[in-house]
DNA sequence: CCTTAATGTTAATCTTATTCACATTAAATG
DNA sequence: CATTTAATGTGAATAAGATTAACATTAAGG
């Protein structure tokens, strides 16, 4: 661990500070870290962040990018372990996208956390939020292996995703069953995405 | 404004704090806000909202109660605003809710933000969440003006559910077109609605 | 009246983010 | 290689904000 460089240049600071955030809030569930406990963790003062980030938004915001990626991953993970075409797939997306929001619970909720500005690039977009382009795809194969190519798989991703999004949110915030205390989230969400493909893309589902 | 109470005593701080909480999170859009400038707005010291709230945690849950019940009040009055048993007023309801989490961006946010522990008792909930039953009732009606009034109105409400705060959710992290700018969260959810209705309830839709 | 609980007040405390002035080092340059 | 310079750290303020402590005022009831 400790590499030939002195000890007064870390030589990785801004990763290392990216990583020190990430296991904080792992630990405590929550976004309240504070800045001075990751400096300790990452081996530096309190004040040597700011030589990397402007404020503790911008730690954030990287952290936010580590998460995203992180279900990016996974979703790609999942998609290669079902074959192109099939329902299944698509609804193991969906799957991994729920138990992620449980696993990494704190990561989830910052993902989606006040964004302020963001100015996405076209590029940025594709490389960031990679794993919905994963599902457009699913999706594509699956509208063509049902005969129905045609079909924007845009915006049937969008609708898909909204309702996975919206059922992680709600059941992070413990809602998803408020009423209806039998309600399972996966089944609740296959249901419905089957609907929607079979109302969409044909009578298969 | 100045009641006959002598000026020491507030009289009904407790409800002046809220309410100034609520301002507060409304003109500046976040929840950051000061427990100090609340008080002064209510017209009391800093130290004074200790005696009704034991933190800011608290009185922020105060907010949540009150923006929960906002959204209920709308709900409710969309609902009263169609014919019972039409599609329209179920969709209706879908776009008061993405027009309340456009309109009080930081109340939809904090609605949903960690809730913690929260003991949601069975009056509690039915009380609270006053605008879940709105829609349950309003899909009882169609599915009944339908011929199927055997189908689980709570499961179906509850995807209907998801549907909308995905996607009021994702619009909000500036996510809902993010790949096709040309997505609008209405028509959107509109379709989505309507294909699990027409794919539930039958082929009316 | 007199007591007491509730509700306010002011003056600390404490925690954190953030900045400032100075130190150390890596790298580039002549 | 010696020197300059930008980058990256450090410790010591500064400031904002939550929360608490000790004391003050008042409403209400016996």
């Amino acid at each position: 661990m400790t590499d030939a460089r002195s000890n007064y240049h870390h030589g990785d600071l801004r990763n290392a500070l990216i990583i020190a955030a990430a296991e904080l809030i792992e630990r405590d569930g929550t976004l309240d870290f504070s800045m001075a406990e990751a400096a300790a963790n990452a081996g530096v003062s309190a004040a040597a962040p700011y030589r990397h980030f402007a404020d503790k938004e911008e730690l954030l915001k990287a952290v936010r990018q580590l998460a995203i990626l992180g279900l990016g991953v996974e979703a790609a993970k999942t998609a290669s372990q079902h074959p192109a075409g099939s329902i299944e797939g698509i609804l193991e997306m969906g799957h991994t996208y729920l138990s992620y929001a449980r696993k990494k619970r704190a990561f989830f909720s910052l993902m989606w956390d006040d964004r302020g500005d963001i100015e996405e690039t076209r590029e940025n977009v594709a490389e960031n939020h990679g794993g919905f382009m994963v599902l457009v795809n699913l999706l594509k194969a699956f509208c063509e292996a049902n005969g129905n190519p045609s079909i924007n798989s845009l915006q049937l991703a969008t609708q898909i995703w909204s309702m996975t999004h919206g059922i992680a949110t709600l059941e992070a915030s413990q809602l998803i069953n408020l009423f209806d205390r039998s309600i399972e989230p996966e089944a609740l969400l296959d249901h419905s995405v089957r609907t929607l493909l079979a109302g969409t893309v044909g009578p298969r589902g």
